[in-house]
DNA sequence: ATCCTCCATCGTCTATCGGCGATGAACGAT
DNA sequence: ATCGTTCATCGCCGATAGACGATGGAGGAT
């Protein structure tokens, strides 16, 4: 779970994030393009995300196909949830939607 | 909100976390104890979640007190829903109360 | 064959993290 | 006044993160 969450802890990759999901085409020039960061240093995040598991890696020829995983990005929310739900176990009863 | 995550994005922290919603008393020596790390190390990482507002602190007299912040850390757990949220638009209506 | 584009990887640099021991301040107890 | 306890802070260090440029490979186009 640390490791998901350190993988979404650092704002560049919660925006690559947010341009893989806007965009149904997800080349790392397309994430360049936008982000304004060197190519590695996007194609470093991306390879970031995927190995926590947050991005699915499609390599087609040499254009890569990138994808958020919803599932697990889904599942991070959960477990985050779960935390904090342990953490206020039945003590908090508030809940905001 | 990345230096929220990031600030959850350690086991450490996490465990601190959930010692410190655990019990009702939360000093910094208890978590040593239950800990295994050293003084100065827990005390390095309970100033990193009060820096990241998830855990509240109130120095009484020598005998300091964290508590979790719930409220703030609900917070976080629903940064993180709404960005999958809106990472997956719509088009994922699948939700797990 | 020769470009050009897209991409991953490598090497480098700097800054920060994460751990520790040591130190010193604040306080209670003797 | 002198301990003992608790805690925050300060160096110090190894390791890692984050950024970049440069390099090279794989294809497509000419």
């Amino acid at each position: 779970m640390a490791l998901r969450l350190a993988a979404l802890s650092h704002p560049a990759r919660i925006e690559i994030l947010k341009r893989l999901s806007a965009s149904a085409c997800c080349s790392c020039r397309e994430v360049v393009d936008h982000l304004d960061l060197a190519q590695s240093t996007v194609s470093q995040h991306l390879k970031v995300l995927v190995e926590a598991g947050l991005v699915r890696f499609e390599a087609d020829r040499q254009r890569s196909r990138y994808a958020v995983d919803h599932a697990a990005l889904a599942g991070v929310s959960a477990s985050l949830t779960q935390l904090v739900d342990s953490c206020c176990s039945g003590s908090l009863p508030k809940r905001q939607d």
